[in-house]
RNA sequence: AGAGAGGUGUCCGAGUGGUUGAAGGAGCACGCCUGGAAAGUGUGUAUACUGAAAGGUAUCGAGGGUUCGAAUCCCUUCCUCUCUGCCA
């Protein structure tokens, strides 16, 4: 959520970095400036009340006090009037706040002066392409095939077990899953960053902090029996860890990672996109977040992206960082880089880590502050990367390793996964 | 899941309707004292909104209510602890 504060001083800029988001309704600027004045207008006149209100109260006591008993009682029938008066004011307050807050919600972050112009995921600037393609022999196939073949993962007792999307890794699948997390978690504690296992569901305010809710409501399972939400992502309970709280400024910057399962409802999916690992309901990620000081936040979002660039080295996949376009940016962030990986039997590139800054976009609502030299409170920064997106790394591991003695895995695997191949 | 107890500032802890944003203590910061330190001593020590400022408003888990006035009374709800039950 943007401060009201920059709303109301900067509403020109907004209105334009915002309509490069091809955020639809630029004019909501105005109406939330609008709202905001009659807020503060309001706010005054019934503080003003309630200020002469009070006073009188603390004269009734001190009549009381003293027993007279008589001048108390003139005393109250003048607040009575007051508060009549101040009734009808209130309701106007709690209105104008409420309407003010759900568009200020609607209202997406802005984006980095970096970011390129384009509406759709095409206008993406590659920033880097790195990695060799391999060239694959003529009787290659795609991961799902392999899968088979190595009996790794079986689509058709997840469906069985729970509903398509939901695969049951099994086997050599599985333990790779377990290396894959097990190398991911140490790679991230070896620079720094502190381990959690969070909880999998949030409760509507954890959601809401990262900003899931309202805006992507549709996208998370949601446990109605109890107001639980099905997380999408590690972030979310992790960033909200620090939820209401003021850090020392000398903790900063906080980095945390973690291992989770991901959940999400994917509506509106469909064709070879989803196919195998490419799209699923339940899948692992391992994720990095952290908290910084504002003016070092810029750096630090090019430290996790070099951070996970180096994951993608080491597992010798080809890849490539995009910056993303205004168009094709989360809700949320300031500036995003994708990574992709080049999934080379199906010949397409698939998004296996999204790093975010989200400068105070998330931190507002979560109200994530310190305390500066100054003595002043203000928002820090949250940014967050995924290192890595489990199922379309493995993808890219069967295909792109596929040889007619098996997978070969990569060298940082062999300990983890306890050997080189999958036969 | 049932029964009971409790949630107050950075922490401990007092406070059952009237200048209580909140006693007292600890911690922390700054100063004095000291050769230096400890001890001692003085001052200060929440957050948000609003206002140029003075100030004002709100906040004692959260939400609602009673009252001229609520940390204190009532209702709802969340959380923690103890006991019982159940269970990996």
């Amino acid at each position: 959520m943007l401060q009201i504060g920059f709303i109301r001083q900067n509403a020109d800029f907004v209105k334009e970095r915002i309509a490069t988001k091809y955020f639809t309704d630029v004019n909501s600027v105005d109406t939330i400036i609008a709202l905001d004045e009659e807020v503060r207008k309001l706010k005054v006149e019934t503080e003003t009340i309630q200020a002469a209100v009070n006073l009188a109260s603390k004269e009734i006591g001190m009549l009381m006090a003293k027993g007279e008993k008589d001048a108390a009682e003139i005393k109250k029938q003048e607040v009575a009037q007051q508060k009549s008066s101040q009734q009808n004011l209130t309701t106007q307050l709690s209105n104008a706040e409420k309407q003010l807050h759900d568009e200020l919600v609607k209202l997406p972050n802005l984006p980095h002066s970096s970011v390129p112009k384009g509406k759709t995921p095409e206008e993406n600037e590659v920033v880097k392409e790195a990695g060799i393609k391999p060239t694959l022999s003529a009787t290659a196939v795609p991961h799902w095939e392999l899968i088979k073949k190595y009996d790794l993962v079986d689509f058709e007792i997840g469906a069985k077990l729970t509903g398509s999307g939901f695969p049951l890794f099994k086997g050599k699948g599985a333990k790779l899953q377990r290396a894959l997390i097990h190398y991911f978690l140490d790679y991230n504690t070896a620079a720094g960053y502190t381990e959690y296992l969070p909880p999998l569901m949030v409760n509507e305010a954890s959601a809401y902090g990262t900003g899931q809710l309202p805006d992507k409501e549709g996208q998370m399972y949601h446990v109605t029996e109890d107001g639980l939400y099905l997380i999408p992502t590690a972030e979310v309970p992790i960033t909200n860890i620090y939820r209401d709280e003021i850090i020392k400024e000398e903790s900063l910057p906080i980095k945390m990672t973690a291992y989770s399962a991901c959940f999400r409802r994917e509506a509106g999916s469909f064709g070879s996109d989803v196919r195998g690992l490419n799209r699923v309901h339940q899948f692992d990620k391992v994720e990095v977040v952290q908290l910084v000081h504002p003016i070092t936040s810029y750096q630090v979002h090019q430290q996790m992206v070099d951070h996970i660039e180096g994951l993608l080295i080491a597992l010798e996949l080809p890849y490539r960082i995009l910056r993303l376009c205004g168009g094709d940016m989360s809700f949320a962030s300031a500036l995003t880089y994708d990574f992709e990986v080049y999934s080379a039997a199906q010949q397409k590139w698939l998004e296996v880590s999204s790093v975010s800054n989200f400068e105070t976009f998330q931190t507002n609502r979560m109200k994530i502050r310190f305390k500066g030299e100054d003595g002043k409170t203000q928002l820090v920064h949250s940014l967050n990367g995924s290192s890595l997106a489990l199922p379309r790394i493995m993808a890219c591991l069967l295909e792109n390793n596929q040889t007619d003695d098996g997978i070969a895995l990569p060298k940082v695997l062999h300990t983890y996964f306890g050997s080189n191949v999958i036969s």
